[in-house]
DNA sequence: AGAAAAATGAGGTACGCACCTCAAAAAAGT
DNA sequence: ACTTTTTTGAGGTGCGTACCTCATTTTTCT
């Protein structure tokens, strides 16, 4: 049997209370009980039933998402699976909500993140640029004691805080290997087309993207990024002006997650069949483009997973325990047409 | 406020011991106060608090994984994992545990699943080769009220029994896919090795293979598998005997989880970096081989995911749960170098 | 109508823990 | 040695559920 707090108690030769006052820090209890009742804690491998403790202390995990309002279609997914997360949380006494800010104003995402009560709330999972004001927004959260996990997003990694997402070097060096390989013998030139590339995330995957093409496969040139600005008919004077210039295009690299715009364009000017398309994210679009073959590789991170690491992250932290590892690694996905 | 069966009673307008008797399959209720009991369920949306009623039942879940007792990479990889699986489920009450069996002895395994007792054992998960004897073994498990999860097996799936593993045709079109894109303007043969193609899941990732180069990829020709029977001297005299009669071949695929003797083999015989060599698993070796880009890519299934998703499989079984679908789908992963 | 059977309600105990009070003991200060 | 402060122990209550007993009511059968 597992040993309870009564167990615990006799090991260490103290009473109840005495144990509960050690477990849950209340003061008055002196430095030698404190010692004995960590002991026996080790010597006889007790570990807190975390499902009774917060049965007694009738406690409710809550969790928010702050998310961008934009409303591109991998955005739209992440709701959909803090929605269902919700859901399949419910019965485990974990509710997450999402609140949606316009990131273009980091100002009022600060504003926001100072609003938030640790009485409320314990963890906040958050997918922003980088700015600073934002950064030392979070940094307080923290320091009110409220969890943080930095979401999906291009920030700098904070000290003392998890991180869910992928490392965007690789993915970039991954897209770099397949758009190799796929032409080892065929000279040509890499179109790069991003939504900006002011964006912390495109900037990593465009030097790991870079870094890979020029040690392995030197006879491609990788042309200077597009930027779209998220506006299709920019994107469509651009890339066709691209296409004019480089007769020899004979691959495609979406650095951004909404691979919409910039690829229609494309199909507007070249036979996307043709070239080597390779984007970001599994949408409804960028899978219709693979099942037709007008994209060939898709490199994602799965948001499912995503959330329900963060989640996962969130409640850990909570409960003061550590997450773990190996789990909580969100793993660049490669997809083609045969393993959607 | 969650309602409690306090407020389940009260809104069904029965008394506590009432709903005790309808939630909890007692005899001695009439089918007025059941309907009355399960309308209030839906009316007040009351859901078990499954803390508690673990807490009150003082219940442990024990689930067992049945594995092969071969040696492979892989098979230690997934006994780390169960062995993690346990520790971190500790504190929930799970107990995992692991039996190996020889498999090659369908009656053994057959034996041994007859001997599990449901009072024991919650659930089991089942990783075996397609036999009579076995198949029917599991069926009676499944009738004596032991939770069942046919894992990473290439058996038929049982009806009303969860699978955790990957799509093997979609595993064999993606290595397909990959051979093929590598070699798009490029005539040449393909060697196939396994261990044995009376695996199941050789069978079928041969299939799937098969079925998109002879579509897409026609100028390439695949060669008929070669069998190791696990024996590294028998590999290297087949494979050292394909490649004299076949001086055109330009890409391998290892079909079985255990590549190391079909790739050393290859190592010996031929110039294994200018190959495109595709395998399945991450194993230490696997992942040597890729960063010594012998291996191209790797297909594999994360076990950690695997053994976690059967064990929440088991656990939501127990309960009386459905599983979160979209959670335990096992993603088939491509590992290329840049992305392990 | 009466007896037997079935259904119901009221109440208690337990699970492991958190949190509370109050009296008693031990330690610290004068 | 005395008072004050700190520490400790004993005890209780509640969280939401399971499971048990027993008396009472309702239904069913003869």
């Amino acid at each position: 049997m597992r040993p309870t707090v009564k167990d615990l108690a006799k090991a260490a030769g103290v009473s109840l209370a005495t144990v509960d006052r050690v477990l849950n820090d209340r003061p008055n209890v002196s430095k030698k009980s404190a010692r004995k009742v960590s002991e026996a804690i080790e010597r006889i491998g007790f570990t807190r039933n975390l499902a009774a403790a917060n049965l007694a202390k009738n406690k409710t995990y809550s969790f928010r998402f702050v998310l961008p309002d934009t409303g591109d279609q991998y955005l739209e997914a992440l709701l959909r699976q803090v929605e269902e997360a919700n859901r399949t949380h419910a019965s485990d006494h974990v509710v997450v909500d999402i609140a949606q800010i316009g990131v273009g104003d980091p100002h009022g995402v600060a504003n926001y993140l100072a609003t938030l009560e640790p009485d409320r709330l314990d963890g906040v999972a958050i997918m922003a640029p980088e700015s600073p004001q934002v950064r030392d927004a979070m940094v307080r959260l923290n320091e009110r004691g409220i969890k943080l996990v930095q979401f999906l997003s291009g920030q700098e990694k904070l000290d003392n805080t998890d991180f869910v997402g992928i490392d965007n070097f690789a993915a970039g060096a991954t897209a770099g290997r397949i758009i190799g390989q796929f032409h080892r013998q065929q000279q040509g030139r890499v179109l790069i087309i991003a939504e900006t590339i002011q964006a912390q995330d495109s900037i990593e995957r465009r030097i790991g993207f870079d870094r890979i093409i020029n040690e392995k496969f030197p006879h491609l040139e990788v042309l200077p990024s597009l930027e779209t600005y998220a506006d299709p008919a920019r994107a469509k004077r651009i890339i066709e002006r691209s296409f004019q210039f480089n007769k020899d295009i004979i691959a495609v690299y979406v650095l951004s997650s909404e691979a919409r715009i910039p690829i229609k364009a494309v199909s507007e000017c070249a036979d996307l069949e043709s070239l080597c398309a390779v984007a970001h994210e599994r949408t409804p679009f960028t899978e219709e483009a693979i099942r037709a073959e007008q994209l060939k590789a898709i490199i994602c991170q799965d948001p499912g997973h995503a959330v329900r690491s963060a989640i996962r992250i969130m409640r850990a932290r909570t409960d003061h325990r550590e997450p773990v590892v190996s789990q909580e690694k969100i793993r660049i996905e490669v997809l083609f047409k045969e393993n959607l």
